[in-house]
DNA sequence: TACAAAGGTTAATCTAGTTTAATATTATTA
DNA sequence: TAATAATATTAAACTAGATTAACCTTTGTA
């Protein structure tokens, strides 16, 4: 039998923590699920977030549009990976980022409240989420110094092997944007590297 | 009376959480206070980061040594800051960064044992330290889009204005290593600024 | 089966920022 | 007060990667 996006759920977090038949029913009652289309918006910069995402399947991008109208990928989410726009989450304040589906996405979402529920009910998931913040801000660290002292060519080859599964997955326009590249120049790496 | 070193930090924790006598009490007995001197390191790369410092006073630049032999400052610490390498602290791992003081500096330090042990004694600290961290995410988020959206004269501008004490009391070199720039470019930004 | 639409490539031209190297300026200390 | 070390500036030559624009390939669907 195929697990139900809530099975995945727990599975997730029982990989971290003890969960019973207690803490199963807490969050059953505090997560939502929920389905989109490919093209269509977790969050659209301008509305508050007032959800996380936990992605059971399919995948988003996370993206920033600047003032000349070019798209800035940030992160990309697929199965077992949380997406919100953070700041506007905390803060409750518009967002600046959008996450739009790349593909049929599945997704559990907690509100705002009901996350504070979850850490009042099970105190052991306040450390549990400061833990994966904690990193998810080394892996952004380790973003910027990448940034700063490699090479496109290198970044892109990291890329591919640390996010073998995104790598395969996602079209190569929206890497070169995560990566920071034109898609041109992606090409011509690829070309490159397949002499 | 000026303040010591431990009230700056009680004043620090007592801005979020309330600090009565017993929790002064804990976190007098599990921070240490040390002093170092301008050109010291509290990390180097190679190092295990085994405690996390809240510089009370002094300045300190926390960077990265890439293959060729070049410096890249991952950020400045300066009152009121937390410095560490959170990867090498959490995961109790050889530290790929460089934490120097470019000032005589003072700083508090929790240990990895002291710090689980003020999460038990002080519950409301594990709620604070995801709150930290979660800003600290953001921040670190926000300096990716500035890199890949902003010009090197846009981001020296924020900088500026974001951190004007920092900015006015570091050497212009390692502001320009913080933005990923050379110090000859910083310096014709700086030039064509002043016209 | 054909034809849009989406994704990918190529090549020429351009530019933001680097490198190198020489020269100024400002602190620090003997 | 001179001398050294640290910091900052300038300018010329260079390069990684952007931009533009044309074209090619794949995929989905009428």
């Amino acid at each position: 039998m195929t697990p139900t996006a809530i099975d995945k759920l727990n599975n997730y977090f029982s990989r971290f923590i003890k969960i019973g038949e207690k803490e199963q029913a807490i969050i059953a009652s505090l997560f939502t699920e929920r389905r989109y289309l490919k093209g269509h918006y977790l969050l659209q910069n301008g509305d508050l977030c007032r959800k996380v995402s936990f992605v059971t399947s399919g995948a988003t991008k996370t993206f920033y549009v600047d003032d000349s109208g070019k798209e800035h990928i940030i992160m990309f989410g697929v199965e077992d990976w949380w997406v919100a726009d953070l700041s506007s989450f905390i803060t409750q304040t518009p967002s600046d980022f959008n996450v739009q589906c790349i593909e049929r996405t599945e997704v559990l979402q907690l509100s705002f409240e009901g996350r504070k529920q979850l850490f009042q009910e099970i105190p052991e998931m306040e450390r549990f989420f400061r833990i994966i913040t904690e990193k998810a801000y080394v892996a952004t660290q380790k973003r910027i110094i990448a940034n700063y002292s490699k090479s496109a060519k290198e970044r892109y080859i990291e890329f591919c092997e640390s996010y073998p599964s995104i790598a395969n997955r996602v079209p190569q326009y929206m890497i070169a944007s995560y990566l920071g590249i034109s898609k041109e120049f992606l090409s011509k790496i690829r070309n490159q590297m397949s002499q």
